[in-house]
This record gives structure tokens, sequence and C-alpha cells, in this order.
DNA sequence: ATGGAGACCTTTTTT
DNA sequence: AGGTCTCCAT
């Protein structure tokens, strides 16, 4: 048996179907626990097997970790390095490293930086103020939303602000001005040199649309593209995906309408539902076997998730057993409900043996997290909080990254400010904001005016002011000329240690875990430097790069995405879990519990004033349902802390959707009652919550209309060379010494020497005008002209 | 310019 | 409850 057959082998039908069909257009509707992220890997892992190369495969995901894990599993399933050079990783990641290459021609540099969601607010915080508009009224959070969905949509500041429907709402919320912070926000951002989140899919977007030849590459770089989790692609992230297969048709998206989760940022549930639409040719392959769960788990999944009425068809069933009924826990407050989980798993240990790693806990708010984590602790019970504050959210990693980002990009306004006084070196409030004004005065950038205080600051600021302004100034410009000479690791240390922050940190004994933070990132800069390989090459040329140097800036690019510190397994395996719910999407363990199963807290008070954002945390509630392998608990609490004081609250009306069949309902014993018994045939908390139904409230509708993008893009766009007036393109097989070539960018030369094997084959070569290049053939262009 | 005390506001969810 | 912001004293 070859290995392609192999691979198909391990597959039931409905997922062999899904992995074999690698041309054309195919939808995979996977419901929880069928084995999507086998399907997606053993895809390509087949497609490979065929003899596809793995540069034109494109595999886009939501997560850092989704990405990484389908490489692993590649990795593991081929046993070779193959997987390395597929394209694989975020939207976010992805479009980055292109927008790094190519955004230039939208006015960027190769150094553009990403903002994060905290630069972002800053920026817009500061706006605020510059415009002496009320900080109340115009809270970078709510700004950031208006802007984000601008940006999703494809519509610019511009469009913003000429659209009068938006207009109107803005208006009619009291924030008539949003249109012209969008507008300042987006010049500031790109004084700095900066794109925002939402920024890489939209230039991204802007990219494939007004430059034809950008279309034309990418379109056949990425001849095949597979998007993970489609129903929460939002309309830029739809465009592009759109865009890049429109040429090949060979576009493979996998997802489950009903676990579709963030349209509150965005997302479109359409986009999944209407692909047989867009690709009428498409195939649909429904995998419909849960391999996860017990039957009552899959059950009462299935049933509380025909509560709504946006969804495809599709009957989840699983041929496991049936398992033990769901236990719907009531407890007097939060620390009750803490206590209860906590010791409810110490006894399922002491009876059955199992690992602390196979629980999780999970909750609809990070808040939560704390009294559970109290309870942990007083049992004695290791856990991990995943997400809460991300590492690279932390104050002291984030004061440290800025020094990396300005010494990287001088222009890097939020960096600048972040640090200019920090460690502190007199530079205060007043000062900035003098320089600010002069800045935008004088239409220079803030970076100018630090560099140059004399020629661009009057007599107000006095001298000695203006020296250390200056002085700062030199200070960054010492780091940016290291940047290419010294290694990651060498000039992180010396920027922490002359900074100031290392120093800063060591004053105070109470700064100790930030102290030791500042070490762990110091720590993987070594790791980076280490780890570094030998040669790399360029993707466009097909040019071998050697000595690969280890720059900070590279360092920086590389974490510019991430939200979270790998996860280190060799320190957490034995750890109960805690994470939210969105955070659990694609996971599973044997025991769950879902606490917090209260009216207004999940589902949320933000989210019941429509069918829409109600049927989104019932999906919601969906997932988390059906992460349970074995076991599943659901908690809710009377009375429970918020805002810092105690607050009745009454269970969810989730619970009652859950057939009586499937449960088994109890209070709390520690109450001193006794566990309270089933009685009737209807869910007691059914009529419970019936008695208070009030009818929701009207919601303002704000949402964006996506505009249709105007210019389609399948016109073969014109090469700024003619290559087949040269001649013939070469395969890499084709290439033999001393054979006479043309390289689109080094223009004629002659082979001197070719090595390697197969898809690595690397030909060095002597071009007239630039001398020697060793080239990766596969991405080398080659041409053999016409004699 | 800095730091401390008290008022105040928050809470969805994340790349 | 906890973090952030404002104001006031140094």
């Amino acid at each position: 048996m070859n290995k392609a057959d192999e691979i198909l082998s391990q597959l039931n039908p409905a997922q062999q179907e899904a992995v074999k069909q690698i041309e054309g257009p195919v939808m995979v509707i996977a419901g929880a626990g069928s084995g999507k992220t086998r399907v997606l890997t053993y895809r390509i892992a087949y497609m490979l097997e065929n003899g596809i190369p793995p540069w034109q495969i494109l595999a886009l995901t939501f997560t850092n970790k989704a990405a990484g894990e389908m490489k692993e599993r590649i990795f593991k399933l081929l046993g070779d390095s193959q997987a390395q050079s597929v394209a694989m990783g975020t939207f976010h990641s992805v479009f980055y490293r292109i927008l790094r290459t190519e955004g230039e021609k939208l006015g960027y540099s190769h150094n553009l930086i990403v903002y994060d969601t905290d630069d972002s607010k800053t920026a817009i915080k500061n706006i605020v103020k510059e415009m002496n508009l009320d900080p109340k009224t115009y809270t970078p959070s709510h700004i950031l939303n208006r802007i984000s969905a601008a940006k999703s949509s494809l519509l610019s500041a511009e469009e913003y602000a000429q659209n009068p429907d938006i207009a109107a709402v803005d208006a009619q919320s009291g924030k008539p001005h949003i249109a012209e912070i969008f507008m300042r926000y987006n010049a500031r951002l790109k004084k700095s040199d900066a794109m925002d989140f939402d920024d890489l899919l939209y230039y991204m977007n802007i990219l494939l649309r007004d430059f034809p030849e950008m279309l034309y590459k990418y379109q056949n770089r990425y001849r095949y593209i597979l998007v993970d989790e489609y129903q929460d692609t939002n309309f830029a992230q739809y465009m592009i995906v759109k865009k890049l297969a429109a040429a090949h048709q060979n576009i493979c998206v996998v997802g489950d309408d009903a676990q579709s989760i963030y349209a509150f940022r965005g997302a479109n549930i359409q986009n999944i539902l209407n692909f047989k639409r867009d690709y009428p040719k498409a195939q649909i392959v429904k995998l419909e076997q849960n391999y996860r769960s017990t039957q009552n788990i899959v059950n009462a999944a299935n049933a509380l998730i025909k509560y709504n009425k946006d969804q495809l068809p599709k009957e989840v069933w699983t041929s496991n057993n049936e398992g033990n009924k769901i236990n719907i826990v009531q407890s007097n407050t939060d620390a009750e409900e803490a206590n209860f989980i906590a010791s409810n798993i110490k006894e399922i240990q002491l009876n059955e043996h199992i690992d602390n790693s196979h629980f999780a806990i999970l909750y609809r708010t990070n808040a939560q997290s704390r009294a559970l984590e109290e309870s942990l602790i007083k049992h004695h019970i290791p856990y991990k909080i995943y997400a809460g504050l991300s590492f690279y959210k932390r104050k002291e990693i984030k004061d440290l990254l800025a020094y990396f980002r300005l010494a990287i990009n001088n222009f890097d306004e939020e960096a600048l400010r972040r640090i200019i006084n920090y460690p502190a070196r007199g530079i205060g409030e007043t000062t900035m904001e003098k320089v600010i004004v002069a800045a935008n005065e004088q239409n220079v950038r803030v970076w100018h005016v630090i560099e140059d205080p004399e020629t661009y600051l009057d007599k107000e600021v006095y001298a000695p002011t203006k020296k250390k302004l200056k002085e700062f100034a030199t200070l960054i410009k010492s780091y940016t000329a290291m940047l290419q000479r010294s290694n990651a690791y060498d000039l992180g240390l010396h920027i922490a240690k002359s900074s100031g922050i290392i120093s800063e940190l060591k004053q105070d004994i109470s700064e100790k875990e930030r102290l030791e933070n500042i070490e762990e990132v110091l720590d993987a800069l070594k790791q980076f430097v280490e780890k570094a390989p030998e040669t790399s090459f360029n993707e466009d040329t097909g040019e071998v790069i050697e000595n690969y140097f280890p720059t900070l800036d590279r360092y920086v690019e590389s974490i510019a995405l991430l939200t979270d510190t790998e996860d280190d397994d060799k320190q957490n395996f034995n750890k109960v879990k805690l994470m939210t719910i969105h955070a659990a999407k694609g996971l599973e363990f044997d025991y769950v519990y879902i606490t917090g199963m209260e009216e207004n807290l999940f589902p949320s008070a933000l989210s019941i004033g429509s069918r829409q954002e109600l049927e989104e945390e019932r999906r919601l509630f969906y997932v988390a349902v059906t992460r349970a392998k074995v076991q599943l608990t659901l908690t809710h609490a009377t009375m429970r802390f918020k805002f810092g004081s105690l607050q009745f609250s009454e269970p969810s009306r989730f619970l009652s959707e859950i057939p009586i069949t499937y449960v088994n309902i109890s209070a709390k014993a520690s109450s001193g009652r006794g566990a309270m018994s089933i009685g009737g045939q209807r869910n007691p908390l059914r009529s419970r919550y019936a008695e208070q139904q009030e009818p929701a409230p009207a919601k303002p509708a704000g949402r964006f209309v996506p505009k249709q993008y105007a210019r389609q893009t399948t016109q073969k766009p014109e090469l700024s060379i003619d290559m087949a007036a040269i001649g013939k393109l070469a395969k890499p097989t084709d290439i033999v010494p001393k054979l006479k070539v043309y390289h689109v960018k080094f223009g004629y030369g002659e082979v001197i020497n070719v090595e390697g094997t197969a898809n690595d084959l690397k030909a060095l070569i002597h071009f007239d005008s630039v001398g020697d290049k060793t080239l990766l053939l596969n991405f080398a262009k080659l041409i053999i002209p016409k004699k």
C-alpha cells in the first residue's frame, strides 16, 4: 500500500471524500468532535503525497495554536520536513508577512509593525484628548469597535465619513466625531509605519484589488487554499480568500456553522451558509459522526442547538457509550460553586485515578476565574489559567518590546510615548504635550522633534529638557545602529540593561516577578538566536541566503502576532485547565465543568437584546458542551459577586433547553439541604425561567452592510516583463550546468553547478550583472532564453 | 515632576 | 474587587 492509500485507510468514508477531492471547491461541514483537524491535516498530507509542492499550499487558521498543531501533525504523518514549506498560519500572520514584503506599494516600509489592541486604544485615547472631546463619551473601546467593524467590512475612513447611515448612527449615539477620530487614527498609524490587526486584512485586500500583478503573483503561488473555522471569517477575510482562489478554484473550507462564536467581532456566518452560492460547483461533505463524547452529551448538544433558527441541517451522532448523565449543580454563591468543583475533582481523582490535565473548568467571562482559583489553591489542585493576561500584554514586557520596536522603527509613536519617560528621565506630561503640539503644528513626526528639539521647540521648553529629549533620541539611535551588527540576544540584553529597565525593577523587591518576566524574554531571545537556521531563502527570487543572521527585528516580527507564550506542555501537563469558552474552542477534555450558568452571565446580559445575539450565545454553549468527552457538569449559583457586590441570579435559560432525560439535577450538599430530586417529567428550571421572562428590548441597528467590491480581478494583469518574448519557463529539472538562463530580477547568467534532490534542488549561477547567486530552483522562476 | 490617596468605573468573548 | 484616573501635596 502506498502512502496516499495508507492515509486514506485511516479515515471514515466521509472524511475520505473530504481528503480526496483536491481539485475544485470543497466545503466540509464538520460537526463537533467529528475529526475536523484530522481531515485538514490528512488532506494536506495527501496533497503532498500526490506531488503537490508544499509551497503552493496555503492553510489559514484563526489561532497560532491551530496552525502549530496542524504543522506538528503533518510532520508526524509524513516524517519529513515538507510541512515546513507549507504556508500555514493565522490570517493575520500570513498577511503580515506578505505586507512587510509588498508594503512599499501602499506606502509602508519593510519595518512595518503591528499595533495590538492596547496600542490602538492608547492612540485613540490620545487623539480624543488632542481633539478636546469628552473621554467619557468617546471611550477607546467603543471607538475602536466602530473602526474595527468598518475595516472588517472594507470600509475606508473616508467612506465611513461620507456614509449617511453611519453618520446617523454615530450622531444618535451622541458621538458625531468618530469619523474624524477614525481619519486621525489612520493618519497616525501611517506616520508610525504601523498597522492594527484589522489593517492587516484591510490592506491585504487593497493590495490584491489595486495591484493586479500582486493578485497574479499570489494566486499563482498559492494554488491550493485551505481555510479552517470558515464560519468565523469576516468580510475582509472572506474577500481575500475569494480573490486568491479565483484563478485556480482549489479552495477547501472547513467549519461548523453551529460553532460560529465570533460574530461580535465581525465574523459573518453567511460566509459558510452561502458557500454553495459563491462556488456553485462546490462539493459539500458533512462529517456527522462524533468520536469525542458520550451519547448523552451529543444528544444534549443536538437538542439545545435546535433552538437556533440560523443553521445548516445536520445530525451529529456517535457510536460511543451512553455515558453518565449531565450534572446540573446549584450552589448558593460563586465561592461555593468553586468549592464544589474543586472537591468534585478531588473525589473523581480519588475514585478513578484521573490526571489533573483531563479536567477543564470553563466560564463565560475571565472575571469568573478568581473564585475558582482560590478554591483550587485551597484544595491543593495544580491549575493553569489560559489567556487571562497574556504574557506579551504584561506591562514590563510591553515596555521592553517598545524599546525594541522603537529601535527598529524610530517612527513608532506609541512605543515612543510609552518609554520616553520609563524609566523616569524627567520628561513628563507637560513636555510631551508641547512636543506633540509642535509636531502637529509643524507637520513633522514626533520623533523628529525629539531628535532635534532646538529646531522644533520654542523657548517655552527649557534647554535642560531639550537636552534630555535629545539624549533619549541618541540612546535609541545607538540601538538602531546596532540592529544589523548584533544578534537579537546581545542587543536585547544590552537594551534591557542600558535603558535602565533592569535596574529600575531590581530596586523594588516587589517587582521580582516582572524582573523574571524580563529574563524570560531574554531567554526567548537566546533561544531564537540559537535555533536560527543557517540558511534561508527569498521566496520571491529563490535566492539562498547564507549566514542568515537572527537580528532583533526578525525576532520582533516573529512574535508580533503571538498572543500568548507557546503552550509549555512540559510544565502544564498535570494541571487542571481554566479558560473562557471562547478559548476552549477546538479543545477537548474528559471532565468539563461549565460554570456560571445564570441569566445575564450566560447568556450575557449584553447579548440578549436580539435573536441573533442570543443564538450566538447558544452556539457558545453548544461549543462548551461539546468539549466534554466523558462527564459534563453545569453549575450555577443563586448569588454571585459582581462589581464587588453580591447579586442574585436566576438559572440560565440554557439549562432548561437540555431535555430532562440527559440530566441529573442536584443542589449542592454543603448548604445543609439534601440533594434536590428531579420532579415530574419537565425540567423544573424551565418553568422557573418562563415566569420571569420579559420581552427583549429593541436594539438599534449599527452593523455595516458590506459593500460590493467593485473592481473584479479576473483579467490577466500585465507583468512588467513579457517572459514569453524572452524564452520558456524552465522546470527545476531542466537546469543543468553550462545552461544559459534568464532570471526576472538578476538578468542573464550561466549555470555553474546544481546540487540537492527532488524538491530541494539548488543551483549556483553566475549572473552577468550581479555575479554568483545560489538559487532554490523551485522558487527561482528561471527562463531558458530563445536562441 | 512625581507619588500617594481617594473617586470611579468596569465586565463579554480575541487575532 | 481590582485597576485606572484625578487631584493634591511635595
